[in-house]
DNA sequence: GTCTATAACCTGATAGAC
DNA sequence: GTCTATCAGGTTATAGAC
């Protein structure tokens, strides 16, 4: 209950009591969330934002703008939680999949719609994100190193590859699950939930494997 | 040779002896797929299937009707593929992982956009694709049974996720692999060549686990 | 069937009043 | 800072000539 009352305490925050400024971002944040970058009108994100149109050039200049800011943000959510994690010289390979796996899911049930919009908008516009993905830095990452000192044999990026999978992909197969009735989305998190402890031990299965 | 003077004669026909039907046709899949819906204009595809604007209205009345034949095509592609292996009770379980994987990643690497295409626009309009989506014959497949008699301590859509995410993931993660240089589209299609063995024995592994 | 020309509408952005 | 009104350009779709 008193849960309740502070989430709808911090929803009516943000529908009034925010800077104008704020509020046209996190109108943005949702509506491009929902419809990507194309398809979305600035005018859809002035109405959600509860202001008139011309606000949101006084504030942002231009529609690309506005969404470049929001896309920094989310490539930091996106990319930002797993290099900390892979480069962390304290966890062993185990802990680094068993936090990752953790870790990640949560975020994403905060956030289930951040993979796919992310990976749909470098896909229709990869220009843009040149250089811009510290992918590098996961790939030549102390898991890397870890990984080659127990399996030599197995090359880091298949490893890598499927770990992330498993965490990720579900997410972006959400909207088809919905879609098609599958299942519900208390049903979802549920399973997720499962998978923060299944996923280590799946790793670990590969790892012990052959 | 032969094989590449065949490719030749086959793009040769593509661009001159086809109906303009079939040109209108061929042209709207390349453009959708690599800008999606709501960024594609119809005047893109007039000019690339090299006709007149007007004679896209002409055969399929709007840029809607003509995306959702193109739609459903391509949900045939990305689903079809799929039921048949998972229902056919000639296959043991080890025998339809190693055909999907197979099969699945040789399908993908012939139209690897594939998969973000259709997540993207189930994502960005869901309505859509509401029951449209055989999933339920693919959570209900033979295979289930089969893994249910080997390992019913283990749900069936944990098992059908990992398989599909080991998959069809790096298929989504490329364009982020390409825009980040990591390595060049002749390692990915090498890469994925190893994943076709690798996947089923990974799966495998999974299932002795415990 | 295929084209040109244009209608009808929508979208991002700005000018200018308050 | 915030609004209304409007511009300039682009988009889908169609009318009508050939």
């Amino acid at each position: 209950m008193a849960y309740l009352a502070d989430k709808m305490a911090k929803k009516k925050i943000v529908e009034a009591d925010l800077s104008t400024e704020e509020k046209i971002k996190q109108a943005a944040q949702k509506v491009f969330m929902k419809k990507g970058y194309a398809a979305t009108r600035t005018r859809d994100i002035a109405e959600e934002a509860g202001i008139n149109l011309a606000l949101l050039n006084y504030y942002f200049r231009s529609k690309e703008k506005l969404f470049e800011l929001i896309m920094i943000e989310k490539l930091g959510n996106f990319f930002g939680a797993i290099a900390p994690i892979l480069n962390n010289e304290n966890l062993s390979l185990e802990q680094k999949m068993t936090q990752l796996s953790g870790s990640y899911i949560d975020m994403l049930n905060e956030n289930p719609e951040l993979p796919l919009f992310i990976l749909s908008e470098i896909r229709y516009n990869p220009d843009r994100f040149a250089n811009r993905m510290p992918l590098q830095k996961i790939v030549e990452s102390h898991l890397t190193k870890q990984l080659h000192d127990k399996r030599p044999d197995l090359h880091p990026l298949h490893f890598l590859m499927n770990l992330l999978a498993m965490t990720v992909f579900p997410f972006i197969m959400k909207p088809v699950i919905h879609a098609a009735g599958v299942f519900s989305e208390k049903t979802f998190v549920a399973k997720m939930e499962e998978r923060k402890q299944l996923i280590p031990r799946w790793m670990s299965a590969l790892l012990r494997m052959k």
